[in-house]
DNA sequence: TAAATAGTGTCTGTAAGACACTATTGA
DNA sequence: TCAATAGTGTCTTACAGACACTATTTA
């Protein structure tokens, strides 16, 4: 710290994206197959160094939204996952990443010809067992994001940002059930989620389906804290099993 | 994109520390005087550059703590906070913060002599409502480390590491209202906090106070995530009130 | 009609919060 | 004894989860 000649060491910036949706079903983050090297052929998440020294961070989080997964701002929701800047994650020099979770309603399968090419949706389910499938250190990162948004599921209004601008009850309990990956009891929930002051709001209008009883539209409302929050179904650990 | 002679800028990165304690009944953070420019003699969260460009993030947040404040890694909870990286955040250029949370027990008062010298501790009620006292962009950070924190504390045992190895459970329900800056009633707290399986276990030892019934001692329990959780008394904004 | 999906009623257990009460210490 | 702090009992309300039931559509 006394070293006159010291001077502070540079890094080089980038950020990546965890761009998440729902398709069939099921939660699948968007994934590009790597064009260069290190890791070229591997699947990574979209991101990219920063293009210029005074890009805004939020701001290469959007630009690479838009390059490569083709996407605008548009019923997006953007927050910062984390740093990820172990030496050695990538063998090109001192890279630190900074990470971002989008969600973004049902989105259609990249396309051909321009720079989301070599993009493609994956299940989550597919990604997470396997910690070597991704290059550099993107499972983990892929991990976190996961969590998070099953975390933000409980507590804010996320889950309407799976949606289009109106959805049933059922359809946001379908995003529930793929994001927490457990299945939920359609009575309880209906009733649960309009409970919640704010959360939803009717429309008015109803969607017939193939069979059965058309279903109430929704909107999203003007809550994004939610009050009580939606609960999680507890997987208990051995330690926490009521004793009989 | 395709300038073939483009090359990713880098930027300096440094680490930022929101350290957090309990004296005198109030939530305190550390404060450093700046010794240099910019912001020189203004009060600034303690942190600085990497020192070289191979350390580790972690590392380098442990190295401050021991540093700036002269702790080492006992009884201590570090957790990464978020990055800050606004161009012009820092007039030497562009600088990328990554921010670390760490959290301890009743703190000294900084040594004379050593490099802790200029450091001081803050209530964060006098830190918080002004948003021109810090260098930086450091107030937001030191808001958003508070607000972690108090999150945390309705989720996780962090609260016990505000505690010193063993403690009374009215200690710990002052860790609760200095942290979330409300009032608890002492006999639910007392029973909520005993119902919680695992977050905290008798000892068998009880502590005299100056005048009345001696308390039993406690120590922290294995769990971290706490079931139920503690819950923080909800703010009721005007929307939420009840409608009688 | 049956099959399918939407939506309601009701009960049970757990937990939060209000608050009266008892227990054990020092002065 | 009183003052002070520790600790218990009990009631009310909120809400999660189980699950029987009714409602409205298409085939």
């Amino acid at each position: 710290m006394s070293d006159d000649q010291w001077v502070p060491p540079t890094v080089l910036l980038a950020v990546d994206l965890v761009i998440l949706t729902l398709r069939e079903s099921r939660l699948q983050v968007l994934l590009v197959e790597r064009g260069i090297e290190p890791y070229q052929g591997a699947l990574a998440l979209p991101g990219g160094f920063l293009n210029h020294a005074e890009e805004d961070l939020p701001a290469a989080a959007h630009r690479e939204l838009a390059e490569e997964a083709g996407l605008d701002a548009d019923h997006l929701h953007l927050e910062q996952l984390g740093v990820y800047g172990t030496p050695g994650r990538d063998p090109r020099g001192r890279v630190v990443s900074v990470a971002y979770l989008a969600i973004a309603p049902r989105l259609p399968e990249p396309v051909a010809g321009t720079d989301a090419a070599h993009a493609r949706w994956t299940p989550t389910e597919q990604v997470l067992p396997d910690p070597t499938r991704l290059a550099f250190d993107h499972h983990r990162i892929v991990t976190d994001g996961v969590e998070r948004a099953r975390t933000k599921l409980e507590s804010s209004a996320l889950a309407t940002a799976f949606c289009g601008p109106t959805f049933t009850i059922t359809e946001l309990q379908a995003v529930y059930e793929a994001v927490w990956g457990t299945p939920l009891d359609p009575r309880n929930f209906y009733r649960k989620v309009q409970g919640v002051a704010g959360f939803i709001v009717p429309t008015g209008r109803t969607r017939r389906t193939e069979t059965g009883r058309p279903a109430k539209l929704f909107r999203p409302g003007p809550r994004q804290a939610l009050h009580p929050a939606m609960t999680r179904p507890t997987v208990l650990s051995n330690e926490e099993k009521p004793q009989t």
